[in-house]
DNA sequence: TACAAAATATGACAAATATCATATCGATAA
DNA sequence: TTATCGATATGATATTTGTCATATTTTGTA
């Protein structure tokens, strides 16, 4: 049932997949790519609530809780998304209990997560804020110490509630520290621990 | 069968009524009075996620993300609660689509406010913060120009991300500007207009 | 009631962050 | 190819917010 539904789709760097108060009629599985989950504000400034990765549910947050996204979806690279109709997700819901649990601890650890981060970050200035970035890619994405950022630097600041110059001077900041490498948006950490050691207290 | 599982709870105010770490066992109806969920950081300082009110699951956002609280909760006034135990819950969502449905729209929507909330706090300054806490109250909780504050100074501050300090400055700027009235814990909102627009830009 | 602790209050000052200006670099499109 | 726009970069300055000190008031409790 659930086969026949599916569809596959891909989407362009840049691309946006889903807008804020637009109806949702699919449930998004997210194969390949990296995506940005963002909210803007009435003054059209952008909020990233979070970076999403391959195996994540990306609009399993809207889904449930009202017929449009919360948030709007676009693509940071190369993305492809598994569709499914909602209807045909919900008469799942309705008809295999297992799935419904499943789907209730996704959605909760997924809020927790977001909750958590904003938690994370908003106690931290903003060295300690630009750290947790730059370990957040190393350790949750990228998995290694040298990677290209998947964003602008005011992306950043959009993830982390900072301006985009100071995002700017806290990464040039760290550069003249050794701290990190940068060329572009090729990023090395040359000093692990004491980039953990901002994190945790700045 | 829930209703054999069912358990009436008194808390008076200040209590802790369940604490981030611990196991949860049961799932919580807040029958009567005002709670607040909080997290505690390393340095021991609080962070408030919301004020929940009768009618609300105060511990679903939790319960099936994991078997351990992600937060705290503490009686802000005399509160009754009505405990099921979490087994009896879970054999529910197994057998019981609706149900499970219904905890689905209820979770992502507790979710949404949550982020939704500390995201507009976030973009606003102190005394837009400060305000909209204020209309929170008026408008959400009490219904009424007219209340007493359930919480402390502090914990205002905890709310909206503010030191005591200048949530109390603030306070008795808005006094002194005669925007609102305010006597000890007794605050009554002078000039409802001006209030909601201070909310709004600032 | 009286005492101690917490909450409220306010000023002076320090620190953090945003804003504004300006320059260079790089990618993209006509 | 070149013109344009967005991104990166950095300095100077203004604004916002936090910190520290110190009183006063209120609250809970012995």
């Amino acid at each position: 049932m659930v086969n026949e539904a599916r569809k596959e789709l891909v989407f362009r760097r840049g691309e946006v997949m889903s807008r804020e108060g637009e109806p949702i009629k699919s449930f998004m599985y997210l194969r390949e790519g990296l995506v940005k989950l963002y909210k803007t504000n009435i003054h059209g400034k952008d909020q990233i609530l979070s970076i999403n990765i391959p195996g994540d549910f990306i609009n399993l947050l809207s889904i449930f809780s009202t017929s449009a996204y919360k948030y709007s979806i676009t693509a940071l690279e190369e993305t492809k998304v598994c569709e499914v109709n909602l209807d045909v997700i919900k008469k799942l819901v309705n008809s295999n209990s297992k799935f419904s649990l499943r789907l209730l601890n996704r959605i909760s650890y997924i809020s927790d997560e977001v909750i958590q981060n904003h938690f994370e970050i908003n106690q931290k200035q903003v060295k300690g804020r630009v750290a947790y970035f730059l370990l957040f890619l190393a350790d949750h994405i990228y998995k290694s110490h040298t990677y290209r950022m998947p964003v602008t630097r005011r992306e950043v600041g959009e993830l982390i509630s900072m301006t985009t110059e100071n995002t700017i001077r806290t990464l040039s900041e760290f550069r003249k520290d050794e701290i990190i490498g940068m060329d572009g948006k090729t990023i090395s950490i040359l000093d692990y621990e004491r980039l953990v050691n901002i994190g945790r207290t700045g």
